[in-house]
This record gives structure tokens, sequence and C-alpha cells, in this order.
DNA sequence: TATTATTGATTGTACATACAAATTAAATTT
DNA sequence: AAATTTAATTTGTATGTACAATCAATAATA
């Protein structure tokens, strides 16, 4: 084993990356009772308040490409989770009563990655390092 | 199309990974000219200046499991950048000609990448965010 | 009204990444 | 020295994400 310093870790994409990684990591822990991993229970939530919702509302909310979310919506779909229909060019997507009677547990998942990452970052850094990549990121797009 | 204002923003679960997926787009874009995307650029520039290094210190450096960083190195040697000789049981990582003549290009791509972001977030955001990031990133893992 | 352009959504395909299991080799213990 | 444990790496498999191309429906224009 060598020295494990790194060059690298002034540059962003690289931190960035790795912070991302490790909070996904988390993220799946923290959604793991709910039987659903981060990005599936965001949208169940999000349609579960929004429903009859568009798929490209959904993509715009969860700042992901419209591919993306097809390909989510359409798993959930074949779960028993929500339900497509098609009105003109437009798709509406509807919670099932499976989904709704998820929210609650999905919500409380939600809540606990908040506060394990709290424990360890403490709330006012977390804050600040919330907004300083929600910043960025609406810069950079 | 309704409001595209979310509650999700807060987390940062949500807004690390917006942003590591915006940089990483940029961070592609930087690295086209090179022939090769972000992560095989820096193996491959962590590879030329240590030449013979071993997968899991390469796995440490690049803050990536061991198993991608096989999957990173199979496709470099196969294209010819690397190559990879057996001593008991781990595994040497070498360079080839075809890699080292690369180098001046991947650091002038890498620079390239920093002087995109800095031109949009200024130097210093760009710098305490990807400390705070990097910080953050040390503090979960 | 017929043609063209735009928009919303989906599909084919590809990539980066990881986990868990398997393999192999070295180190430790008995 | 044989048996067991540990360590380094690789494989099988799965996931989240995106790009480019396509399809379908509406809007704009000639």
């Amino acid at each position: 084993m060598e020295e494990n310093k790194n060059k690298y870790c002034g540059c962003l994409y690289y931190s960035a990356s790795a912070l991302a990684r490790q909070i996904t990591k988390m993220a799946d822990e923290a959604f793991s009772p709910t039987g659903m991993s981060p990005s599936y229970a965001f949208l169940l939530m999000i349609v579960n308040e929004h429903p009859g919702i568009q798929p490209g509302d959904i993509a715009i909310k969860m700042q992901l490409t419209p591919s993306t979310v097809t390909r989510l919506i359409d798993k959930l779909e074949h779960k028993g989770f929500l339900e497509r229909t098609a009105e003109g060019r437009t798709t509406r997507v509807q919670p099932t009563k499976k989904s709704m009677e998820l929210q609650d547990k999905l919500v409380e998942a939600w809540q606990s990655l908040y506060h394990r990452y709290v424990a360890i970052l403490g709330e006012e850094d977390s804050r600040k390092l919330t907004n300083m990549c929600y910043e960025a990121y609406l810069k950079l797009a």
C-alpha cells in the first residue's frame, strides 16, 4: 500500500462525484425499509403529492432527463405503484392505493436520511453545503 | 407545465447528486478531445505518474470500488493504454507508450475543465465548494 | 387546408458504478 | 508442515442515468 493522499481532491468533478456516491449510499440505506431506492422514492412522493402530474414535470422537479423518468415510471407502473393515462400527446401519472399507503413511510425514510447526515456533518454545515451544491448546480445547468 | 420549484433541493442527497451529474457532463465535454471519459482519463493520469501502481491503490486514489477499477483497467488494457503484470496475488499496472503520449493532452483537458467551472462559479467559490464537498465526503465515508 | 415545425414521451443502446461471491495468493496459527 | 485466516483482485450481475433516434400529437404557417 502506498500513500493515499492525492492531488485530485482539489478538482470539483472529483470531490462532488465522491460526495454524491457517498450520500447516495447513505440514501440507499435510509430508504431501504421502504423497499425503494431513493430515486423511485422521490418520484413516488412527488406523484403522491401531485396526482396527474406529467412525466416532463417530474423530470424538472427531479432534475433528471425525461428518458430517465420514463424508465423510473415504467418500473413503478409495472410494480403497481403508478398508473399512466394517455391524454393526447401528454401522459398523466396517477398514484395507486399501494403508493399512497406507502407515503408516510417514504417521508419517514427521507427524514431519517436527513438526521443521519446531520448527525455527522452538523446542522449548519449541512445546510450550507446543500445550498452551495444547489446554487452551483443551477449556475452550471 | 406546472411550477418547477420544489421542496427537495433542501436535501443534500438531492443537491449533491444534481451537482455531480452536472459537473460530470461538463467533465465529459472537457475530456472529449482526449477520446476518454473523465474516469478513464484520471486513471490513466494516475498510472502515468505512478507506473506499476496496484489496482487497490488506484481505487483509493480515485475513491472508487476495487471492482470498478478492475473494469476501468480492463477496458484501458484492451484498448492498449495499459498493461497488467501479475505478481503473486497483486497486480501491477503499467502505462504503455500510447498512454504516456496522451499525458499532456489529459492534463490539458483537466485544466480546461477547471477553467470552465471557475469561469461560471468564480475562483473563490469553486475552491470553497470543492473543499466542502471533499470534507463532507471524508466525514461520511 | 396541407405542409412544416415543435413538443412530449418513449425506445434502443451504452456507460459508470457497485455489491456479493469467487478466486488466488500470502500470512498466521496450530 | 498443514490448516486456517486474511488480503488483493476479478467475475457475475444489477442499477441509475443519459444520449440519440423515434413516434405521436399538436401548433404554426404557407
